[in-house]
RNA sequence: GCCGAUGUAGCUCAAAGGUAGAGCAAUCGCCUUGUAAGUGAUAGGUUAUGGGUUCGAUUCCCAUCAUCGGCUCCA
């Protein structure tokens, strides 16, 4: 296999680039790109890896491996790993398998388990192992890799040559390093289950053959099973495509193009609200908002290098009057040229520019996902420059901006990951030297758990990337405060210092939420669709019992309405009960039933989403209530 | 882009080599309702698009597009 070849000089200007740790630990360690580095917690992987749970599904793993050579005696083996809730196994198969070859399988794999033979583990000599292996070229290819002391059956890379060894159970041999259970027995037959089949490249390589994999999951009970498939459900209830639809929040149309979003009102207000929420605080905390255009001429993509190394993810360009235009990939150049149209004092800095700044980047057919991935989307970016001095305090500001922002709209689980200094980088040592400290200095300061990704910062710079976890526990990567040691160099960019001689400023890009289109997308299954009030699209709706209950409750509205409460009148003549199911559905906070006592009254009577009844209240103390909801942000 | 599956009414799904049906939603009535579905009627479809096979295709075949599950890539 091929070690990607990635140039590590000057490439574009930072940020978004497309060079991810991944490649570069590829590239500088002559290691397949492979499983390199991922981002588990190294507490968390080792505790699993030497768990009874990692062994079961390890163990599942090999049972599924069996029953599926057995069903196709010249099928290929590749590998087949423990993973998060579960294992899968690669194969090389003569035909597609399909959802009853999996059910097959499955009823095969519970009478290996019930033959309750050992895991028995041989070490081999390389010799042998080809031996064994001789029909299994993938299984080869692993031999060839341990032997040279590079990969290890999984491919991850190992330190010193590793000693090969080989698993038997039942009927069936394995290359593998182990540990298994003691027996197939131990497998609980009605804790393991298939779930589905999936297209996979040999070694996570697109240019290898692509293998059928198996995905599978096993627990150690058959309660833990039904808790993880329940969890599913749960997890498939919040899907953000399905609530879109529901709660008419946005689409995506064939005849607009795949990956271009339509936001739909109800979407349109909560985007509206959250863009409201991100301008006052950017107003507040010293941002300058700026405007820029969708394209740009050729020659500022070859300045800012991403003609040279991000044209891929670019869309072809537009000719006006002999001269190419392309769509904004990002930003940043933008921003940078409103930077230089005047000669900048030290006086002037730290200058912040902000956007919320529409890119489009072609996105290759098959990675589209609803709101998460998408080729029109909005960056609420900004950009940051500053003179040295100012540099640690910027930094401690602006991760403290971002944590409150993030926090508002209801992430209060965050974790940091900073990145440092790759081998090959750009920018002065000592300015990576400082930047990394302030970074670093910074999450101390704000007391956020953090991890060191040591030489996993892009080559123009040491970020710091917030991870915030969801209501269902998943992480999700949202911010990013990234130097760039790259674009005021090839952009040339300075401030004059004191001495009155020309300095480089520091340029740090950062956007909170990402990506608008993706941001919502994780907020809708944060929520599950349950907006907090302030940003329900529709905040209250009155439910009049009969016809003659309905003047009064466009009275009530209208009231309501006039202190910027967002509220309807669902004045069909359904009976009540219909009504209130509808407003449930709909996840709208409160329903305000009204019928005789409550017009006397001039009451309304309240209930939540949630089912609670806070019973007949006056307007004017709903209107309290819900403002003060809206004040604090409350989840609810 | 790659592998596999899918594409039928606004939504969720049936059916079938002889031009398709249900529930919900919608529309129009009746009912005037007290905390998650009152009731009747009506309307709604070139079965994703383009080719091919066939006396006949929406059904079989091919291509395209899109979606879904993954891989690769990524905000």
């Amino acid at each position: 296999m091929e070690p990607r070849e990635i140039t590590l000089a000057p490439v574009g200007e930072g940020f978004l680039f497309n060079l991810n740790r991944k490649k570069v630990a590829g590239f500088t360690d002559n290691l397949n790109a492979l499983l390199i580095l991922r981002r588990i917690k190294m507490s968390e992987k080792e505790n699993y890896e030497e768990s009874k749970l990692f062994r079961l599904r390890h163990s599942a793993a090999h049972v599924m491996a069996q029953a599926v050579l057995e069903k196709f005696p010249e099928g290929k083996v590749a590998i087949g790993p423990p993973i998060e809730d579960g294992f899968y196994y690669d194969f090389d198969l003569p035909r597609p398998l399909t959802p009853e070859d999996l059910d097959e399988i499955e009823v095969r794999m519970r009478e290996i388990i019930k033959n309750n033979s050992e895991f028995v583990r041989e070490e081999v000599s390389a010799e042998e192992a080809r031996e064994i292996f001789e029909d299994q070229p993938y299984k080869l290819e692993l031999i060839e890799g341990l032997e040279a002391g590079e990969v290890d059956e999984h491919g991850d890379p190992v330190d010193e040559k590793p000693v090969i060894t080989i698993y038997k159970s039942d009927e069936f041999v394995d290359l593998c390093r182990g540990p298994h259970l003691e027996n197939t027995g131990k497998i609980h037959p009605k804790a393991v289950k298939l779930m589905n089949v999936a297209g996979a490249y040999w070694r996570g390589d697109e240019h290898n053959p692509m293998l059928q994999r198996i995905y599978g999951t096993a627990w150690l009970s058959p309660k833990d099973l039904k808790q993880y498939l329940w969890r599913l459900e749960e997890a498939k209830k919040r899907d953000h495509r399905k609530l879109g639809r529901e709660l008419d929040l946005y689409s995506v149309s064939d005849e607009v193009g795949s990956g271009l979003v339509l936001w739909h009102p109800n979407g349109a207000m909560i985007r509206f609200l959250a863009e409201r929420f991100w301008e006052d605080e950017h107003l507040n905390h010293g941002y300058d908002f700026v405007y820029t255009p969708h394209i740009g001429k050729a020659q500022l993509w070859k300045t800012s290098g991403h003609l040279d190394f991000y044209a891929e993810n670019m869309y072809a360009p537009i000719e006006i009057e002999d001269q190419q235009y392309y769509l904004k990939p990002m930003n940043c150049p933008f921003h940078i040229e409103i930077y230089k149209s005047d000669i900048r004092s030290y006086r002037d800095l730290p200058m912040r520019y902000a956007e919320k700044g529409t890119v489009y980047r072609y996105e290759r057919s098959g990675v589209m996902h609803g709101l998460m991935r998408v080729r029109g989307f909005t960056q609420d970016d900004a950009h940051h420059f500053c003179t040295p001095r100012q540099m640690p305090e910027e930094i401690d500001f602006v991760l403290d901006f971002s944590l409150n922002i993030l926090r508002s709209f209801g992430f209060n689980e965050i974790e940091a990951y900073l990145s440092t200094r790759p081998e090959k980088a750009v920018g002065e040592p000592e300015r990576w030297r400082d930047a990394e400290a302030a970074l670093e200095a910074s999450l101390k300061r704000a007391e956020l758990p953090y991890e060191v990704d040591e030489g996993g910062g892009a080559f123009y710079g040491p970020k710091i990337d917030l991870k915030i976890k969801d209501a269902l526990g998943r992480e999700w990567q949202l911010s990013t405060i990234q130097f760039d040691f790259n674009n005021p160099e090839r952009f040339d960019m300075t401030y004059i210092e004191e001495d009155g001689q020309p300095y480089r400023p520091y340029m740090v890009h950062r956007a909170l939420m990402g990506s608008v289109e993706r941001f919502f997308g994780i907020l809708i299954e944060h929520y599950g669709g349950a907006f907090p009030v302030w940003l329900s699209p529709v905040q209250a709706v009155i439910i009049p019992i009969a016809d003659r209950h309905v003047e009064y409750a466009e009275n009530v509205a209208a009231e309501l309405r006039s202190a910027d409460i967002r509220i309807e009148v669902d004045d069909r003549s359904d009976r009540m009960n219909a009504k209130i199911r509808d407003a449930e559905k709909q996840k709208i906070p409160f329903m305000l039933v009204v019928g005789d006592r409550e017009m006397a009254e001039n009451a309304v009577d309240i209930r939540r989403r949630s089912g609670e009844r806070l019973g007949a209240m006056a307007v004017d103390m709903f209107k309290d209530l819900v403002l003060q909801e809206v004040a604090d942000k409350a989840a609810g």
